[in-house]
DNA sequence: AGCATTAATTATCTTTTGTTAATTTTTAGA
DNA sequence: TCTAAAAATTAACAAAAGATAATTAATGCT
C-alpha cells in the first residue's frame, strides 16, 4: 500500500506530522491515475473520498444549461482535492472535475480518513490548519472581486501563479476570473501595448 | 460572568454542546457595547479576540487610498466574527468593522478560548463545523461571483437575505457585491420596471 | 510533417458599468 | 416638526465587457 518513496514523499510534504500519523492515515489510500482530459468526478456524482494530488492538475467547472463552461476552481500536485459540494453540503457534485493534464493522485476513502484525522490531535491540528488555508484561500478571491478591477485580478493571477497561468488555456483562466474569454485577450493586449494604461 | 438568562441564551443557540462546555467557554467572555457608527476594530488592530454578536449588525470595510470604502463582508445576531487578517494571517487588520446598528457582543480573548475548545471534543467539533460553515459562505460567494452577473448576485442576496438588505444602506450593498451604487441603483430600477423579461 | 481541430485573437455592435456631477429623496438630530 | 446632512437616483459621457462571427494562430494526432 504504501512504499518506501512514496513515504519519503509524505515526510516531505507533512514535515511537522509524525511518520505514524502519516503512515495510518495514507495506508489505506488507493494511487490513481488520470489521464489529460478524462473526468475525474462528474456532475451528479457523490464522490466520498479526499484525493492528495502528487502530480498533475485539476479543473472544476460549472456546465450551464447553455453549453457554457464556467471554471470554479483549479488545483494542482501537492493540493488536496475533494467535492466540494460533497464535503460541505453532503450533495452530489454540480461540477464536473476533469484533468488537464496526466495527473497522478492519492485517494483516501472520507469515512475511512475521519476517524483517523480524530484519532490524533497532530492531524486534527493538520485538518484544521488545511480548512484555515482553504478559507484563506476562498476569502481572498471573494476580496479580488470585491477590490480589483478584471484586468487587476488577472495581473494578480500572473503574478502569483506564472505556472498555472502557463499551464491552463485561457478560455479557462477566463471564467475563473469571472469574464470571457474574448474579453481576457483583450485585457492581454492592453497590457502587453506599451501604451497608455 | 454568566447569568442565568446568558446561559440559557447558549443553549438555545449551541442546542448540541452541553451547558459544561458553554459553561468554560463563556465564562471568560466578556460583554461589550458598540453604538451605531463606532469602530469595532480598526485599521492596522491586532483584535485578539473571538466575538460572539448577540444584537447588532457590524461591516468590515477596506478603506482605498483615495477614500473609497469597499464592503467586505457584514456579520450580525448569533453569528461569530472576529479579525480575518489576525485569524489566517496573524496580521493586523487591513479592514475596519464598525457597527451600522447599535450592537452587543460578547467577546472571548482567543488566546483563552483555544485550549478550553481543544479540551473539548464536541467543542473542537463545533469549532471545525463553524470554519467549515464560513467556508461554505465564502466558496459560494466566489461562486456567485463567476456564475452570477452583477444583476443576478443582487436577487440572489434579495432573495437570501431581506432582512439585511432592508438593515444596510444600498451603498455598502453595492461594494459588496463588487459594483458602484450607481450601478446599484440603475439594477434595482431595471428590476422594478415593468418592461422586457 | 501535414492536416484537422481547437484556441486565441480581432472586428463589430450592443449592453453594462464606471465616473462625475446634479438633483431628488430620505434620514436623523436639534 | 423642521432642517441640515446623507443617501439614492438620475443624467451624460467614457470605458469596459458581453455576444456573435470571422480570422488567425497554435495544438495535437496519425
Amino acid at each position: 500500500m504504501l512504499n518506501q518513496e512514496d513515504i519519503g514523499f509524505y515526510l516531505s510534504v507533512f514535515k511537522e506530522l509524525d511518520l505514524k500519523d502519516i503512515y495510518r492515515l495514507f495506508y489505506l489510500a488507493k494511487t490513481r491515475g488520470i489521464a489529460a482530459g478524462e473526468i475525474f468526478i462528474d456532475e451528479g456524482d457523490v464522490y466520498n473520498k479526499l484525493a492528495y494530488i502528487k502530480k498533475g492538475l485539476i479543473r472544476a467547472y460549472y456546465l450551464k444549461p447553455n453549453g457554457d463552461e464556467m471554471t470554479v476552481l483549479l488545483r494542482w500536485e501537492n493540493q488536496f482535492i475533494a467535492s466540494h459540494d460533497k464535503i460541505i453540503y453532503q450533495q452530489p457534485s454540480r461540477f464536473i472535475y476533469h484533468a488537464l493534464e496526466d495527473t497522478v493522485l492519492m485517494e483516501i476513502d472520507y469515512d475511512k480518513a475521519q476517524p483517523i484525522l480524530d484519532s490524533s490531535p497532530k492531524l486534527s491540528a493538520t485538518r484544521h490548519d488545511f480548512l484555515l488555508r482553504m478559507l484563506a484561500e476562498s476569502m481572498d478571491r471573494v476580496e479580488s472581486f470585491i477590490l480589483l478591477s478584471p484586468e487587476e485580478r488577472y495581473l494578480q493571477l500572473v503574478h502569483e501563479k506564472p505556472d498555472i497561468v502557463n499551464r491552463v488555456p485561457n478560455k479557462y483562466l477566463a471564467t475563473l476570473l469571472g469574464i470571457t474569454p474574448v474579453s481576457l485577450s483583450r485585457i492581454r493586449k492592453r497590457i502587453a501595448s506599451p501604451r497608455k494604461h
